[in-house]
DNA sequence: CGCTCCGCTTGACCTGGATCAGGGCGCTGC
DNA sequence: GCAGCGCCCTGATCCAGGTCAAGCGGAGCG
């Protein structure tokens, strides 16, 4: 959990907390409709949330990376309103939600991480909504996950994408084929060189300006 | 303020709220990048929210009808991420943040409440997110937002849009054009009926038919 | 009255990205 | 080994919706 949590709070935090895990590639945090329980912080590995919709389509929601903060939307309508799905072998903590609304109420800290988080999200969601070129979302895409990975002190230079191409194309509201056009005139263009799904960033000022429109919203 | 919150919590609530308005059209609530200090409830008018990207471009994000809640999203960053602006004459509720929010950490029912309307603001804005049809989007803007109006006791079978086209466009990534070409065949379709910014139901059901798919996300 | 302005509509054309179709490569299992 | 299967790439074609351009009608106003 990010600062802004003293240590008492953390001491009382981890009688509440439970290390779950390891899930494996396809296997389920939760399901949509399930009663809403717990919320989920990613220790390691990759995970999507997902929705899957009257006619069986699947509409990918987001992509949680170690150190954030899975289930949040399921507080509204006490339920989760979308599958999580593990990507690849992911471990994670788990906060029973019953529990920490009670502690949020006496405990001002973890109350206002809590309003922060969620907030976050709507801000996350909105970033999807706007109309944005197939350049600019895939830029956009890179960019978030490296940058997210740099937070957690990860290389800011190159990273692996856990999730096929399907995943981020049906993420970005593209085609899969688009995906892959628009990498590859990327690296043509000296942006990046991916080979699978390893990328490494070689003009990553370039690329941050494509983002740019999207990621100020 | 929907139900949730019992008689003596609401007694307590008229503490912090003021009677703010008339707004007149045009006229802002706020501005993005202002403090955050306080979320507003509509009495009477229409709000929208909306962003200026670097390139003075407008981005609509939101309209909020009488008895909804504003600028709930500045939370997070403590400073609000939107402008809001009047649509038409607009009376308002002004609720100190900061007073609510010692007062959510006693009362339960009222944390609970700003959770839930952080909670369902996420999936309001998920709902743009989706690769829908300009029928759908159309489709399913009218049935918001007269389910919207019901809800709150107005007519069911026509309402008055109190924005321009453009700014309907705007918010559901369109062109002014293809939502006049929408409406006038909706129209020609029997669904509706079309007068400047009067419309008529004629066809709920078809309507929601084709609103269902972005509508049930 | 007639004028201009602005929101709305309509038509003609263009284009970005979807769709369709095919092919390659690296698994796993036999 | 090779067959089968995911995943990924690439080219050819198509179309929904954007863009451009032009009228139209009501509101404010000299």
């Amino acid at each position: 959990m990010p600062s802004g949590v003293d240590k008492p709070a953390l001491q009382v935090l981890h009688c509440l907390v439970e290390h779950v895990g390891p899930f494996r590639e396809g296997e389920h945090l939760f399901r949509a409709h399930e009663a809403f329980g717990a919320i989920f912080a990613v220790r390691g590995g990759t995970v999507k949330t997902r929705l899957i919709d009257s006619l069986g389509r699947e509409q990918v929601l987001g992509f949680y990376l170690p150190g954030e903060m899975v289930g949040l939307n399921g507080i509204h309508p006490d339920h989760y309103p979308c599958d999580a799905v593990a990507l690849d072998s992911v471990y994670l903590c788990r906060f029973s939600f019953r529990a920490l609304e009670t502690l949020a109420a006496r405990i001002p800290g973890i109350q206002q991480q809590l309003f922060r988080l969620l907030s976050k999200d709507i801000g996350v969601a909105s970033l999807l909504a706007g109309d944005f070129s197939a350049d600019e979302r895939v830029a956009a895409f890179l960019v978030s996950i490296a940058d997210r990975f740099a937070a957690r002190g990860f290389s800011t230079s190159a990273l692996h994408l856990s999730m096929p191409r399907s995943d981020i194309a049906n993420y970005l509201r593209l085609a899969a084929e688009t995906v892959s056009r628009v990498l590859r005139r990327f690296q043509d263009q000296g942006l990046i060189s991916v080979a699978g799904r390893e990328v490494k960033f070689t003009a990553p000022q370039a690329l941050r300006a494509l983002a740019r429109n999207v990621l100020t919203t």
